[in-house]
DNA sequence: GTTGAAAGGTTTTTT
DNA sequence: ACCTTTCAAC
């Protein structure tokens, strides 16, 4: 299994670009047999997802089967990348040839993406309905929410978890392979002595999900699992695949290694790559164990390759973000290194309160666009998605085009979900979540009616039930248009199905909604969503398994060939990069967040998640300090702000590794960074001793 | 059984 | 400040 470094023909182009250690990732096995178990630990901007689609390329070009090839990434928008590089590399060293090759890499998407396409593929084999619905976070809490009544969890006498806190145990219990016990012990003390109840109110979700034929995101690991684990199926599906390869593999959970392990147990053909200090999904059950613990899994034990030098970041850049990794408890020793030596050091910026960050930000960005940084190569990083308002507001007026990555996604509002229930409800009429959605939208029609609709709909046809029910009398008038719509399903071919379904919600959307102008050109653009899918069930588990961010407030039409200043939450920010880089609220109380229930395992969680921020920055790196800053309520009129200190990450010591600056907005003209004194605020100190 | 008004609890990050 | 839940009237 050694990698003969002794390729006779002097190195392809592909190859002889990479440095040593990225050669060695790519070359690992020599030829095209699926070889021993490979794990990759690279750096922040070492080149991974790179080295990755090299070696995928350079296995086709020996002739691997990329048929027979399975990639997972964190987001379907890595896994286009990952296969447009790999044709990329594969075009250049074979020509079309090369291209058509990687065309047939089918097989690249998430976890959950890859799960439900296995799951729809062997259904019937494992007694599922092949036509489940896939339900969201939200959709799973409601149902859950439904149990929690029905069971009498929910009357007040002593609090119960709400249901979302519900959703939140049982997924971790699941996703980290944990006992309930245990969830609630570490994460969850309050709830303690409710283990029997919960344990009921699960079998009884588990006994629901069952019944309506829906899957949550869990199960779609979950019964993936299970299969790989079963005598007959399990090497069935392994056999599918000769060289699995896995992206971000910090972030994975026990389930999701469950799985790898199941599709090749002796780990041939396996490869993971990723970076233990950029493991920032720990309250997503991410065990930061996978990664240490994989090269041990196997006899002889993985291969493991480092890749330290950094290509993305100026030293002065890395050198602060190495810093503050410094201080973690536990890591991967390795200590990454850049030769773009020159740079200005990263600025440390304090501003007065959220108002004045979005001041500084406007500037610096629009000076920086002068000197010839397009607003796409900048970008603005903040730990939660509602931060960005005042921004956003400040942007607008200013007229900077920005597009929002992460938060508030598209499905979220209240009509968009509307059209889609009915979508899911002709897909599977059983699914009760989805249809109590569409029937409540018709007047009269309450909880009672709607259980009613849905437990004469489980059992029979469509028309059956329709023409059974006992209406009460303000819904009879709404009646045969519905049924009509509900019937149709057959006849309206796909994207056109969409719109009949519309033509139905109209008349509802401008009754319940004041809005309905703005609201209508969201479902326009469903249709135009619709029609890049082959049918309602790849447009349904397409969307719901990735959903669509959220646009501007600017206008729905995408304006992908406009230049626009970058906004992403630093989660939604993996993997990317910008020659420059801001970083909002960079203060105790923010990162790290205060939240939690502050476990150590948490706050570094956070440290890392900063590390991460920095590390997008290719040139210029703004981390920006209010003093001020507002904890609960966004909006303007509550003073319920905190003064706030440096975030802790940021210690005396590191200081001189930055460049500090004070901003104020007043006395502008210029309104140029001036250095400082760092002010404070004594006589609000004050009055909070007494708050 | 449905709907509206009033009160109370909750607040991140995402497939 | 928001959303969900609860209670009382149609």
């Amino acid at each position: 299994m050694q990698t003969s470094a002794t390729d006779p023909a002097p190195l392809a182009p592909h190859l002889a670009r990479l440095n040593p250690a990225q050669r060695e990732a790519v070359l690992h096995g020599g030829g095209a047999e699926a070889a021993g178990p490979l794990l990759v630990i690279a750096g922040a901007g070492s080149g991974k997802t790179n080295t990755l689609a090299h070696r995928v390329a350079h296995l086709m070009l020996q002739g691997a089967d990329p048929r027979r090839m399975l990639i997972m990434t964190f987001s379907r928008r890595a896994a286009q990348e990952m296969t447009a590089r790999v044709e990329r590399i594969a075009r250049e060293v074979m020509g079309a040839e090369g291209e058509a090759l990687a065309g047939g890499l089918g097989w690249a998407g998430t976890f959950h993406g890859i799960g439900a396409r296995l799951l729809r593929e062997y259904a019937p084999l494992v007694g599922l309905d092949e036509n489940f619905t896939i339900h969201d976070r939200e959709d799973s809490a409601d149902l859950i929410n439904l149990l929690r009544h029905e069971l009498g969890f929910a009357l007040a006498e002593a609090r119960f978890p709400s249901k979302s806190a519900c959703l939140a145990i049982y997924s971790r219990a699941v996703n980290a392979q944990a006992p309930l016990e245990q969830v609630l012990a570490e994460g969850y003390p309050k709830f303690r002595d409710r283990e029997a109840e919960l344990r009921r109110l699960f079998a009884a979700y588990v006994d629901a999900k069952q019944a309506q034929g829906v899957l949550d995101y869990d199960d779609l690991l979950l019964y993936w699992r299970a299969m790989v684990t079963e005598a007959g199926l399990g090497p069935e599906i392994g056999g599918r695949f000769d060289h699995v390869l896995v992206d971000e593999y910090q972030d994975t959970n026990r389930l999701q290694a469950a799985i790898l392990l199941g599709l090749s147990p002796e780990g041939r053909g396996l490869t993971v790559v990723g970076d233990d200090a950029q493991a920032i999904y720990g309250f997503r059950a991410a065990e930061v164990r996978n990664i240490l613990d994989f090269p041990g899994l196997f006899t002889p034990r993985a291969r493991v390759v480092t890749l330290e030098q950094n290509y993305r970041s100026t030293a002065p850049v890395l050198a602060a973000a190495n810093a503050v990794i410094g201080e973690a408890r536990e890591r991967f020793s390795k200590t990454l290194w850049t030769d773009r030596t020159t740079g200005a050091l990263p600025r440390l910026v304090t501003v007065h309160d959220e108002a004045a960050q979005a001041g500084y930000i406007c500037r610096a960005v629009l000076e920086a666009r002068e000197e010839g940084t397009a607003l796409k190569s900048q970008a603005v990083l903040f730990r939660t998605a509602s931060h960005s308002g005042p921004l956003e507001v400040e942007l607008t007026r200013r007229n900077i085009p920005f597009v929002k990555f992460g938060g508030l996604k598209f499905l979220d509002s209240a009509h968009v979900k509307d059209l889609l229930a009915v979508l899911r409800l002709r897909e599977n009429p059983r699914d009760r979540v989805a249809g109590f959605r569409v029937l409540r939208l018709i007047p009269g029609i309450g909880a009672a009616t709607a259980g009613a609709v849905l437990d004469a709909l489980a059992g029979s046809g469509i028309a059956e039930a329709l023409d059974a029910v006992k209406l009460p009398p303000r819904a009879a008038p709404f009646w045969p248009e519905f049924r009509e719509m509900m019937l149709s399903a057959t006849k309206a071919p796909w994207p056109a199905e969409l719109e009949a379904v519309r033509l139905w919600y109209e008349p509802h959307l401008e009754r319940l909604h004041e809005d309905a102008d703005t609201r209508r050109s969201d479902l326009l653009q469903l249709g135009q969503i619709a029609a890049g899918h082959g049918s309602r069930s790849a447009f349904l588990t397409d969307l719901t398994l990735d959903p669509p961010d959220a646009t501007s407030d600017e206008s729905g039409v995408p304006l992908l060939d406009d230049d626009y200043l970058v906004l992403s939450t630093i989660h939604s920010a993996k993997g990317r990069e910008w020659r420059n880089v801001f970083v909002l609220n960079c203060v105790d109380g923010c990162m790290p967040s205060d939240l939690g229930t502050g476990t150590s395992a948490e706050i570094e969680e956070e440290r890392r998640l900063l590390y991460v921020a920095m590390t997008r920055a290719r040139d210029a790196l703004h981390l920006v300090t209010p003093l001020r800053f507002y904890t609960h309520c966004q909006r303007a009129r509550g003073d319920r702000h905190v003064y706030a200190a440096r975030s802790r990450f940021l210690t005396e010591a590191m200081l001189p590794l930055f460049e500090r600056f004070a901003w104020t907005a007043q006395g502008t003209a210029g309104a140029a960074a001036r250095p400082q004194v760092q002010p404070v605020d004594l006589r609000a100190r004050m009055k909070d001793m007494w708050r």
